[in-house]
DNA sequence: CTAATGCCGACCAACGAGGTCGGAGACCTG
DNA sequence: CAGGTCTCCGACCTCGTTGGTCGGCATTAG
């Protein structure tokens, strides 16, 4: 349905949680879970998965919880996607080079318009960073922000995830 | 998993084989599933919608079919996406007005920053037409914004492409 | 030690996407 | 004009993914 799941929302919820209010504090699951209504043990499976990624730091024991171990300027809304939902690309096709089993890769007449708007839509998620998904004030922010990247040239941050649509010219491909 | 459903792939592709190869002909749902290897039943729903939607004429019976009904720039990929694949948001909160059902729409944080998102990336989609889902990317209308920012990006090959791009129909396409 | 917290895997339910079926109407053949 | 056949059309069904839950284990403050 070109619908983020419920997991990337939490995940997102979550981390603005902790880039506003945890500074130096250990933040426990329980809290953000009755902070946001949200179910307790998934919140906790996703929170799993960000401490694995390496952004969140996690203490056990009594007045254990997390705490947000990167800058929240370095995580952005598309990589958080990528992480919890596994992976954020318009068409299966395009996911991975060349692992997508899709059938109409022969014929597919749409494979590369197709490709550019997915890259687009990638470099709008990818130019979010958390510390703009914050109360909903900060309109200047995060407005300057876009503005910046729809209206000049992005450099250098979008060479990552390379678009295995580079060559769209080969008659004869290689299975 | 933020991706379009294989429905509005259907749908865009057979889109484009119509702007394409149907000019005022009729083309039989059929043609098009044996054409890119789809199944016919499932295209045929995805066609049921789209004639729906008013975008194309249908006429029953032998030598019948289907024929685009609006102009290929009248429709763009947002609107394709949201009729067959049923809303085009990134989240259900942000589907309609208030017809949500989110619980965390009282405590929820992120939800201005994210419907801003949202708003770019339905602005990528709103303004790409089903004419520039072809063969290959050729924006020769080049009339949208976006369409300029897609070019500037892989702004070499497309100035190539765009030499000679101007009323070519489609080339080699006979497997 | 005990309690609270994170960590991990398996498990289940529900919804939607993907796919299939038989029917109704219109063209073509004779 | 009647039958056959080809096409759209709408309802139906199956299956995979997502969302959600449970119990058990490791770890650490008090
Ligand atoms: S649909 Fe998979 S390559 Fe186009
Ligand atoms: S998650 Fe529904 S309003 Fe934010």
């Amino acid at each position: 349905m070109l619908g983020l799941s419920k997991k990337s929302d939490y995940a997102l919820l979550a981390l603005s949680y902790l880039a506003t209010n945890g500074e130096s504090r250990t933040v426990r699951t329980k809290e953000i879970a009755e902070r946001f209504a949200i179910p307790a043990e998934l919140l906790a499976k996703v929170m799993q998965r960000l401490a694995k990624m390496g952004w969140l730091a996690s203490s056990p024991g009594p007045s254990g919880g997390y705490t947000l171990a990167v800058s929240d300027t370095s995580i952005t809304v598309g990589d958080v996607v990528r992480a919890v939902d596994g992976g954020s690309a318009l068409t299966h096709c395009m996911q991975s080079p060349e692992a997508s089993g899709c059938e109409q890769w022969a014929n597919c007449t749409i494979r590369g318009p197709l490709g550019f708007v997915n890259e687009r839509v990638q470099d709008v998620l990818n130019h979010i960073p958390i510390r703009d998904i914050r109360e909903r004030a900060t309109p200047a922010s995060a407005e300057s922000e876009l503005v910046k990247l729809v209206a000049r040239d992005h450099s250098a941050p979008a060479a990552a995830r390379r678009a295995g649509a580079s060559r769209s010219r080969n008659e004869g491909d290689t299975p």
